[in-house]
RNA sequence: GGCGGCGUAGCUCAGUUGGUUAGAGCAGGGGAAUCAUAAUCCCAAGGUCCGCGGUUCGAAUCCGUGCGCCGCCA
């Protein structure tokens, strides 16, 4: 199911990011950032391939946010998803497109999604009670009720659930419940409502051979995605609320609500799809992205997310009868924040004020240092921690004195001694013809771990080229070899510029800004791939660079953090100013 | 309470299906070099692989159990 090479085509999609807030770093490292070096990486290799994400625009939050602030819903996912949009071009994640759920066309495809599901007979009605303000007019969903909690006295209690001791009731044991909306706290009443439900036991079959079909998964999505397999029940699929996309029912009880954010969210992958295509003037284009069995579907998510695209969302599929499921969901832990005057970690939250948004620091840091430290530090398998000691320690460490380092001492010495050319080689020795060797070798093996979603891994081994570069350039002493042996050290350098080559296409998805200057060094190209595929350009980083090829005046890739204004930034977000 | 993930050097982590003497990077110690972004290289040191019990010729790895951290569900 997961050999890759079956598959004409990979569609992925990173989880579309509320619209009601800034992005920070833990969405970057969790989801967008892993997403968007593979898929650098496939395009680079020349496979078809198309990276859908897109801002999520309705529900309950954003019309909060819209009354607190005295504006409508519209204006506030307006200023969110343009500014979501521009933190993510500035971090260089290459999305395909960057859709809004709020586009017409997305209520035509969550509405076409959920008739297909009611016509099969998986949606319910139920009559319900639900806590209701009279002052508002209007039904409090979720945590939008507040009360005493009847068991351990908790006064922070939501409606049916409590935070402190985890306990659940039913609403009306809830003590003193008042609402939790701006401007409202007046005390709810119960009022009988209608919704509609998603029977999502009517897929444990299906779900269960598929989920079995995948034993390559990451072990923490698989292990939460059995855990709800096993006891699927209905679930509510609407809301009490007028921001969201109407249910395309003819039945009075659908006036006054819509569909519940979490419905109709992953559903705008295949709106997005659609409209990259509208924008083509191709308007089935995007079926074969998922329809086609040839075509391999991806999902990079957070944790928060598996039930969502592990459970409910193939569930959706499943229901339309022609969809193709996830051949991968690659969910990844949690980024916490290391506090230096605590020296422990904590979870990253805007009432501590500890959370470090995109915006923010991608106006302090290049592209290039926030993607490598991100990489490095990826919780591919448990949580990790940000610390500003460890991001200047690993960029400039590794990035920039190994790898960085190695390329400029190589290419200045070329430059200086070579007329600005790829030098001849004379005949290699042993140690030349390993160092040359290396190279497919160590390409492998990054292109081997990306497969696997191994990214921390396959960072590691770009960087252990440029260790294996600078033992080759100490053994060689090309700067001592230069006054008595001019072959010799032409042979040294030539190696050296076969790596440098090599690095550019294996920094390339990591840290494409860096790879993209190189490249103009080097005079090589680095293809940009897409949807229709392209040359192969990560196995061309393994023919290298001929005798003779110029090269333009090397410059500086990767400068390195200097430690007295990375200290200020980190006094900066200790201060709670970093969101 | 049920389930899942994790527990390896001072720190961050690798350790594929059980197989020589458990590895790497960083930090700290010693040395070399001076082409380069003061960047690099070499050497030594550093571990009760969370504890206990079991399977096995052999366990960091498999089984049981206890402890600790994180999370999901009830």
């Amino acid at each position: 199911m997961s050999a890759e090479s079956t598959f004409e085509r990979t569609i992925i999609t990173g989880a579309l990011p509320y619209a009601n807030g800034h992005i920070h770093l833990g969405h970057i490292a969790g989801a967008y950032l892993p997403a968007d070096i593979f898929a650098r990486f496939k395009r680079l290799c020349g496979h078809p391939m198309l990276y859908i994400c897109g801002s999520d625009e309705y529900g309950v939050p954003i019309t909060l946010t819209a009354l607190k602030e005295g504006i409508s819903p519209q204006e506030v996912i307006d200023r969110y998803h343009a500014a979501n949009d521009e933190s993510f071009a500035k971090l260089g994640i290459s999305f395909d497109i960057y859709g809004r759920t709020s586009w017409p066309i997305h209520t035509d495809t969550t509405q076409t999604f959920f008739l297909n599901l009611y016509n099969g007979g998986h949606i319910e009605k139920r009559e319900m009670e639900l806590w209701y303000s009279e002052q508002s007019d209007r039904f409090l969903p979720d945590r939008y009720v507040r009360g005493t909690c009847p068991k351990c006295g908790f006064e922070e209690a939501t409606g049916d659930e409590c935070e402190n001791c985890g306990a659940q009731y039913s609403a009306n044991d809830l003590i003193g419940p008042k609402a939790n909306i701006p401007g409202d706290c007046s005390t709810p009443i119960l009022k009988k409502t209608v919704h509609w439900f998603l029977r999502l036991q009517d897929f444990t079959g299906q779900l269960k051979t598929w989920l079995d079909g995948h034993p390559e998964w990451r072990a923490n999505v698989k292990g939460i995605a059995y855990s709800w397999v096993e006891d699927l029940r209905a679930r509510c699929i609407t809301r009490d609320t007028d921001w969201g996309v109407p249910i395309p029912l003819d039945d009075a009880d659908a006036a006054g609500k819509r569909f519940y954010v979490w419905f109709d969210n992953a559903i705008g992958y295949v709106t997005n799809t659609r409209q990259y295509y509208l924008d083509r003037g191709e308007p089935d284009g995007w079926q074969r992205w998922w329809k086609d069995p040839a075509s391999r579907l991806i999902h990079f998510i957070g944790k928060d997310n598996v039930p969502f695209h592990a459970v409910m969302f193939p569930t959706y599929l499943m229901g339309q009868g022609d969809y193709i499921l996830a051949d991968n969901v690659v969910g990844n832990e949690y980024l916490n924040i290391l506090n230096r005057e605590t020296g422990k970690t904590e979870k990253g939250s805007k009432s501590k004020g500890n959370m470090i948004s995109v915006r923010w620091f991608t106006s302090r840091f290049s592209t290039d240092a926030i993607r490598y430290y991100l990489c490095a530090i990826m919780p591919e398998s448990r949580d990790a921690a940000f610390d500003w000691d460890e991001f200047f320690n690993r960029y400039n460490g590794e990035l920039s004195n190994v790898v960085g380092n190695f390329i400029h001492r190589s290419l200045t010495m070329t430059v200086k001694n070579f007329a600005g050319q790829v030098p001849v080689p004379g005949p290699l020795d042993d140690e030349d013809r390993a160092m040359l060797a290396a190279i497919p070798d160590q390409l492998d093996g990054i292109a081997e771990a990306l497969e696997n979603f191994r990214f921390r891994q396959a960072l590691e081994r770009f960087i252990d080229l440029g260790r294996k570069a600078n033992v080759y350039f100490d053994g060689k002493q090309p700067w001592v070899t230069r006054k008595m042996d001019p072959e010799r050290t032409a042979t040294t350098l030539y190696v050296c510029c076969q790596v440098v080559r090599a690095l550019c296409t294996a920094m390339a998805p990591f840290v494409p800004d860096g790879a993209n200057r190189l490249a103009g060094i080097l005079g090589v190209a680095l293809p940009q791939g897409g949807p229709e595929g392209g040359a192969d350009g990560w196995n061309a980083g393994k023919d290298g660079l001929p005798a003779g090829a110029p090269l333009q005046e090397p410059e500086v890739l990767f400068p390195k953090l200097d430690k007295d204004y990375l200290a200020e930034c980190a006094g900066a977000h200790m201060r709670g100013e970093a969101f």
